[in-house]
DNA sequence: ACGAAAGTGATACGGTGTACGACATGCGAG
DNA sequence: CTCGCATGTCGTACACCGTATCACTTTCGT
């Protein structure tokens, strides 16, 4: 596990390949199988490894909100050193030990609240669903520059063709200034986003 | 296109490979290769080719909540007419025509709004997000079972002997009951989270 | 009518996950 | 101490993948 999570950081997921993943332990491809069934399971084991990294030393902070933003940057700071997670997360439900480990995490940062369990559980499913979109995007984001090897706005309204006919068609009246101009991608976008959405959460606290 | 996207809707992404897309069309492999540079290209294309399917006639709706209302619901009803788009958006930017078009629609959601472009781009960064880990998890839900063919709760508890070691450990205080019990997984989960969000918004609408 | 362009495809290369079966090694029971 | 079996290692093979190269046919504009 730890070599396979190690492989993926340095060259990416694709890389992750079993007969790589044994070559890089001195061994032969069918030597994993005698610990592994089946090549999902590996990846499924990553994903729990690394889950232990966004577990929090005890005790909570108090304040809810506080409790869900320290989840949040871990979680925000658990993708940037593996981006590979965003590879795997769509398509397995995590529920290693680590993995429900940090949800019961989760769960004790409404403790204080005086709310039940399926409420806390809604709560819960509202921020996992907008940090998985963040990161994602975050993600993705990052990783695109990278693969096409240019800057940013300026290619993309350029390169393509059809980008500058549908901008000059007039279609897109309210996306060209940002294409043109491009957006200020600032940092802080993720704390003010997430504010947002605990203000949500917050509204529907006390009743 | 067509034949790429019936071809992942009937039997998932994995089927949509170059020689198989090339059989279905009664051509051989390198053919496919006259219209596309790379079989990333293909995949582009499909998801430009679906992104059509969420537009809106026009005029949207007057209230923004009512308009991200809609688009959340056509996104959802998507993803699940064509389930493998989460596999896809994970790793590309979508700026295909179709894709464009789509932002610029949800850009107009705003319009009546007294907010500035950059505000407003973030408010939908904040919807796309928490619209992108919905979607996905709902996916990942839908999947799971079908994966390993059992029902849900009953078999997470009792299956893994490791999860039933931490539950009867008392780790795991506040999720057990939900482990044991499961949640009932409503279908207006939906709804009440969007509304959540769009409640974190609206707060800092009016300033 | 002819030359160029566009389209089609056979073959091949290096990769993938994994089924199968042959071996070596270590350990517990007689 | 020895034997039998479990455990671990891995060579080989199969079916599949994306795609580079290059030969061939068809179509079309001049």
């Amino acid at each position: 596990m730890a070599t396979a999570v190690a492989l993926a950081d340095a060259e990416g997921l694709d890389a992750v390949s079993i007969r790589r993943v044994a070559a890089e332990l001195g061994a032969r491809a069918m030597t994993l199988y005698s610990y592994i069934e089946r090549k999902e399971d590996l990846l499924a084991l990553m994903l729990d490894e690394i889950s232990a990294e966004v577990l929090v030393a005890e005790p909570l902070p108090a304040d809810w909100r506080e409790a869900l933003l320290l989840f949040a940057r871990r979680e925000r700071e658990l993708v940037r050193r593996h981006p590979w997670r965003v590879d795997l997360v769509h398509q397995r439900v995590a529920v290693g030990p680590n993995g429900l480990r940090h949800v019961e995490q989760k769960l004790a940062a409404f403790d204080g609240l005086e709310i039940d369990r399926l409420t806390a559980w809604r709560f819960l499913a509202v921020f996992n669903d907008y940090m998985t979109g963040f990161v994602i995007r975050e993600a993705v984001e990052r990783a695109a520059p990278r693969e096409q090897g240019i800057d940013d706005a300026e290619r993309a309204a350029v390169a393509e063709p059809y980008i500058r006919e549908l901008v000059d068609g007039g279609e897109l009246a309210r996306l060209a200034p940002m294409i043109e101009q491009g957006v200020p991608g600032a940092d802080d976008n993720f704390e003010r986003g997430l504010g947002w959405v605990l203000d949500g959460i917050e509204r529907h606290l006390h009743r």
